[in-house]
DNA sequence: GTCTATAGGTTGATAGAC
DNA sequence: GTCTATCAACCTATAGAC
């Protein structure tokens, strides 16, 4: 592994794990056991390295969804891997998480605009998935950014409760277990999906 | 209004928006055109400032949610008056969403170990609504916590996409409107649950 | 209660040697 | 590419005058 990309690991853990304005380049020195400037040197400055780390993010789970339509044709189970998708991004990098989290509780503002298609095509591929089946009639013309963020929503939620420290959460198996807990919200949220807005639930598996 | 009070006011709206570390007493000093000194008087530090706000904040949640059973005893709409008691806390104090994204980012690592049992509350508040109907088989002993993060998390997820100045969200009546957007994302996720775990829809209003 | 002034430390970033 | 040394700007917090 190069230092370059050591930089990038451990610079990722650190902002998922404090945020960005808690974590000073001097601690990046003390964990990355490296020159201060060295980070300079592979990297113009401080914001410019957290955006190289959000954006190899938001471009492997892209790379997860648009996988889900490689497979044969007549799959019966799209919404699930759809769902299934962004599960396994996460447990691909956890720490895309509290990423996500910051990013949305700054409304984006500090989001470059040259990430805006990729979330696009996260929803746009949602509506596609849905196009396919046969919805209930008040679900046809959905709010697709309402039903995105209640499928994100709720698993980053989740899994933030669930990998806390605090006493939260009624399941001792899914406690700070990454892989049960993300395997369990991930046919949660599939379950709650086909039951609610498809018209017969042995239509599926959808 | 004394200014201990506008102190608070000033520094939630700050906190909300940049997150902790993001905000220095010197920034409140100018917005607030107050000496730094004179917050110190009315706050031992920084940290004790944003936990006066955070347990503010939690506080008026717990309030607006135990009222939903203080009203007539045959009171069918529970669980509608539950995810609008949610609704209610944010359309009070919008920042409440910002914040909550923030220290569900951090796992709750900085949240005061005294905040709990207010979440515990609000969570076991939501199972006594649920015991009250008939549930389909499948939902009579769902994880809770699954549950709530799909309230609360497609809540401020929807919320912050809508409110965010990035091009986001696809109904323009919503976008940047707090009221509407609310209303809509509160009705969501009321039908869905309906749809999805009780067992037929007019044995609501649930 | 509110102010001025300042202590003591950390920050992001760079110039220049090797 | 990697290092040492250093900078100006900023940080949280307080002592002490009024």
């Amino acid at each position: 592994m190069t230092k370059k990309e050591k930089i990038l690991i451990i610079a990722e853990e650190e902002f998922a794990k404090h945020g960005y304005d808690a974590v000073s380049m001097n601690d990046l020195v003390k964990k990355l056991d490296m020159n201060k400037a060295t980070i300079y040197y592979h990297y113009k400055d401080k914001k410019s390295l957290y955006q190289t780390i959000v954006k190899k993010a938001i471009t492997k789970s892209n790379e997860n969804i648009k996988k889900i339509f490689e497979q044969e044709k007549e799959n019966k189970t799209l919404l699930r891997d759809y769902v299934n998708a962004i599960i396994l991004t996460i447990k691909e990098n956890p720490n895309i998480v509290p990423i996500a989290l910051r990013e949305l509780a700054n409304f984006g503002a500090n989001i470059d605009e040259s990430f805006i298609p990729f979330v696009e095509e996260e929803v746009s591929t949602l509506q596609k998935v849905l196009d396919g089946f046969d919805l209930k009639e008040e679900y046809k013309n959905m709010n697709i950014y309402a039903f995105y963020s209640f499928i994100t929503g709720t698993i980053n939620s989740f899994y933030a409760i669930q990998m806390s420290d605090l006493p939260l959460g009624n399941d001792e198996d899914l406690k700070q277990n990454s892989q049960k807990t993300l395997d369990f919200i991930s046919h949660f949220i599939s379950n709650i999906i086909i039951d609610a807005i498809v018209k017969t639930r042995n239509q599926n598996e959808i």
